[in-house]
DNA sequence: GGAGAAATTGAGAGCGCTCTCAATAAGGAT
DNA sequence: ATCCTTATTGAGAGCGCTCTCAATTTCTCC
């Protein structure tokens, strides 16, 4: 099949390119008659605008990126991964943008990749997913594209973002334990240079000094999202004979069932256990585990139709979006119903 | 910082266009003089080119995609897909090119988005996951773009693909366990509208056949590459008291492991277990599994590779490259010690 | 039927870049 | 110093499209 291009398709139909171009575009002001005509004449040829040269014109590219910066841990291996893409691919379809996925690996692929992908012309928005490292902020303002944090940044304020409400989420899953009479509970976090980390630990000594709970700096063992990284810190953690360990990720509820099983004690009975993020099937955990769920697929979906905002209708004042999280009571923590509040 | 075109250095570092445009493209013909003096230029203005009033004449925009099917199973939940996907990018990152990710949901997605993506003057090539549905093979001839399939198509001949070695990984499986004294040994597959389920199958047979064990079809359970699918798969299966299990994925393992210690059964002492894939930690599968492993990333790489060389060095007769898997012996096979051959 | 308003169409500029080709500058050989 | 070869530079066309604006056609109404 031959390449067409919008002239040859004038010259076919006998009309100008401007009119082929209304056609196309569907502007209203085109009559019946010639609409058909081109229109047929378009089937027949199978044509096809070009969309680098549409872009030229129109300065849009309707691609949008997601960049997940290096540093960003467990892209392999977490499950919040796909179903971030998930949201944010239905998102893209919905609107009719085509998604990138830039995943940097080095600082090197960092410094060598990111001013192509951040440079203007090419993407008409960045999704970026938040880091620990907080050193962005100063090329960020560079960017020649509009751009949002899928998650709280660490370290740069004024910029918008989506998030989930780690601190909240945290903060029920304490209050339920605390609920149900546990008294020592401890917790395993995730990496405290993170933001996600950070406010899930917050949360947790929030719930704890409000309930007068014991509130014992050993009873924090911090870890890194892993699975080993959590086995270990739970190894720690059972030394002090906890009620009940509050882990920050499903990822690491694995490592700490492990240590847990280890010891020879039984979930729930001679340990209680909540994790983070309702990822992981049961029959992966090999424990009904009771969770904090996130919606991440709206999260992503949400982070589109954000950026699409700002695309569409211009720089905005900074915004932020922060979903709610769902306490998913299971027979980990002890109890199989839930409660009020 | 406002916008530079190229004209507006050629003016601020007063030469012409085509020097500049020299300067930035690192062509040979340009004296030291100049290049200095046109890059001190774009050091102070900051200036970016514009990628798409370059891919319009150059006809490239370093651009490949990544297309999902409706219809693939398991994006969302199969640790292979962010595995393919990191060796997609990284052959992306160190080739200069970016990645575009479409997913497709349902046939309207597809329907109305797929042409966006195949049409020429978007990417530059394209990398299909295969998928069971066969039907693509009519559409596939009027794309104008270079594609090649990740995974062995199904019902389409005459197209480039790599592909991991199946059956041999399959039979490696069935002939360890046999090595070990199996005599009878099922297995659950994946889903046979796929050339993955069905050449996996294939190699168990193979090497059933080929060493004159039992081969009974009540001992071939289909599933459909999920643990839910696998785990009813497995119950029925254990009726027959098979002495081992060769599950066509790892994931379908956890279901075959669930239905076995339901059954009060235990991994390896009553009943070995083979695995597919070696994606999963032993920790969540609570088994050490014996699996075949397969080097998705490289073999995301390679299919960047060969895709590059079609599109810079133009169409070429159809190509395969198979993979080699490896079969990783752990305990849930009943042997700690691999063996040669 | 004709003036004026409204709808439709086409000419042409321009988006920012690459690349060919001719013009100019520099270098070598006699 | 002069002529020829080679290295460097610039002018200008063109990639395929959108969009403004003026020209043309069609419609209304008296």
């Amino acid at each position: 099949m031959p390449d067409y291009t919008l002239e040859d398709i004038a010259k076919l139909a006998g009309v100008s390119r401007a009119t082929v171009s209304r056609v196309v575009n569907e502007h209203p002001n085109v009559s019946e008659k010639m609409r058909l005509r081109v229109q047929e004449v378009i089937q027949e040829t199978g044509y096809q605008p070009n969309l680098m040269a549409r872009s030229l014109v129109s300065q849009r590219t309707k691609l949008i990126g997601l960049v997940i910066p290096r540093g960003v841990h467990g892209f392999f291996t977490d499950p919040y991964f796909p179903k971030l893409i998930e949201g944010i691919s239905q998102a893209c379809n919905q609107y009719g943008y085509t998604l990138t996925l830039s995943l940097f690996f080095s600082d090197k692929d960092e410094r060598e990749l990111l001013p192509r992908v951040t440079q203007k012309g090419l993407l008409d928005g960045i999704i970026v997913q938040a880091t620990g490292l907080g050193n962005q902020s100063s090329i960020i303002s560079q960017w020649g594209v509009p751009f949002i944090f899928a998650g709280r940044p660490m370290g740069i304020s004024d910029v918008s973002y989506v998030d989930v409400d780690n601190r909240a989420g945290a903060y029920s899953a304490i209050a339920h334990l605390a609920h149900l009479g546990y008294n020592k509970i401890a917790t395993v976090t995730g990496a405290l240079n993170t933001t996600v980390g950070a406010d899930r630990l917050e949360g947790y000594r929030q719930a704890i000094q409000e309930r007068n709970l014991e509130l014992d700096e050993n009873l924090i063992a911090e870890a890194d999202f892993t699975e080993f990284g959590a086995y270990f810190a739970a190894k720690k953690l059972l030394k002090q004979s906890p009620e009940a360990i509050f882990v920050a990720s499903d990822t690491m509820a694995l490592g700490v069932i492990k240590a847990i099983k280890e010891e020879g004690l039984l979930i729930p009975d001679d340990i209680a256990l909540v994790g983070f993020d309702d990822l992981l099937s049961a029959a992966f955990l090999g424990t009904q585990l009771t969770t904090v769920r996130q919606p991440i697929g709206k999260f992503g979906f949400k982070a589109v139709e954000m950026l699409l905002d700002i695309i569409e209708n211009g720089p905005q004042p900074p915004r932020r979006v922060i979903f709610d999280t769902e306490l998913v009571i299971r027979e980990s923590c002890g109890s199989p119903f839930p409660y009020g509040n």
